[in-house]
DNA sequence: TAGGAATTCTACCAGCCGGTAACATCGCCA
DNA sequence: TGGCGATGTTACCGGCTGGTAGAATTCCTA
């Protein structure tokens, strides 16, 4: 019974260890398979298979489907808020950091997990679990606030509804993740590039350029 | 179009006036259960108990589950497409058609079959539906684009990459489907406003506005 | 008022899938 | 080497839900 499976043959080490890297392999299986085919069109045997491993096996490291996609969207929205954590200490204007924030979000809304936490529905978790993953998203939400507020503080971003910005600047960045399986022609990198071009300048032409200063 | 409470009794007319208006009430039942529960956690029953009927009478209006989704799906994308039209004769300006645009997708995108156009799966389709969906949400897509591009041949726009301009703002306004069923202090013309006032300008101070104008 | 078509209901089925029990195996350590 | 926890497997269950058959009822028309 030799299992050639890639990421269940974790390298050697303690059993604390090995069992945490097979939870994860278990997760990011997941995840991959909710990208794929959405949460409900995957079976627990899918997510199984993919791992040669039969299905009890998975309840071995995870309780129960639920909690495999409450996983996915934590483990997604943790690599947003280390972006906001980054982001926060990245530049000197409110804008810059903004800027900051929108090439690091993109890296993480271009991962395995960023389908997990747009397309994945609240309703597929129990209240509580739900109540939470919405705690976290709103701290998200804040963080970006936070951003444009301080801009317009020190003068780097001049916007009418601070919330309304954010909303569209996170609409933007989310929607990248239902479109970039089918067209990954671009790196996270170019679209963040693209995106802060156009959130930054707008639309309309600028007669005379705003201090705005070069995006790298 | 219909009474919300209770679209089943529905006003005389011929036989089958009476069926169609039953069908669309069938629809626009599912569109508003598919977008408070989902799509897979909605049950036949669940229509059908909304409505005050059974479920082998939805089948009588409807062949499957599934072409409910497709019908709720096409609905929404149809108004989309509308605006579009609208949108193409609607200013002097690429950029004020695409002003226009954003305003009557906002309204679109907010309606009850806003959510099946931005959340629904389209691998909960069969293949053929799936590609029709597909290729409809391209229509609009390049619809987008090509405002973008007319703006830029008549001046009116500057932007660097116009499918990324293009996925940046539709991303923003699908968005908002999933953030208005919560929060909704503002109305679709009040977002549309504030969206396109960002989208248009820009997140940075400009010294000197640029050829604008109007903003209602 | 009879008859037929349109409409809706009761009753039911079958398959999928999440979840579990109980047994088999692996691998470390005394 | 024997024993014991850690892993993993086979076999199974049961409920939910999409879907259907066929009877019942309503409604128009003659």
């Amino acid at each position: 019974m030799t299992r050639p499976s890639s990421p269940w043959r974790v390298p050697p080490g303690d059993r604390a260890r090995q069992h945490e890297l097979k939870r994860d392999a278990v997760i990011l299986t997941a995840a991959r398979a909710f990208r794929e085919r959405g949460y409900h069109n995957t079976s627990l045997d899918d997510i199984a298979a993919a791992l040669h491993v039969t299905k009890p096996t998975l309840y071995y490291y995870v309780s129960n489907k639920e909690q495999m996609l409450f996983a996915c969207f934590e483990e997604g929205l943790a690599r947003l808020t280390v972006a906001c954590d980054e982001a926060r200490a990245a530049g000197a204007s409110g804008r810059e950091r903004l800027v900051a924030l929108v090439h690091r979000y993109a890296l993480a809304i271009t991962s395995d997990f960023g389908w997990c936490m747009v397309r994945a529905e609240d309703q597929d978790l129990s209240p509580a679990m739900g109540a939470r993953i919405k705690a976290l998203k709103s701290g998200i939400d804040q963080e970006i606030r936070a951003l444009i507020r301080a801009g317009i503080a020190d003068g780097s971003i001049a916007v009418r509804d601070p919330k309304m910005a954010a909303f569209a600047l996170a609409g933007a960045l989310n929607w990248i993740s239902h479109w970039y399986r089918d067209d990954a022609s671009l790196s996270a990198g170019a679209i963040a590039e693209r995106f802060v071009d156009l959130f930054v300048n707008g639309l309309a032409p600028r007669t005379r350029q705003a201090p705005s200063g070069k995006s790298t």
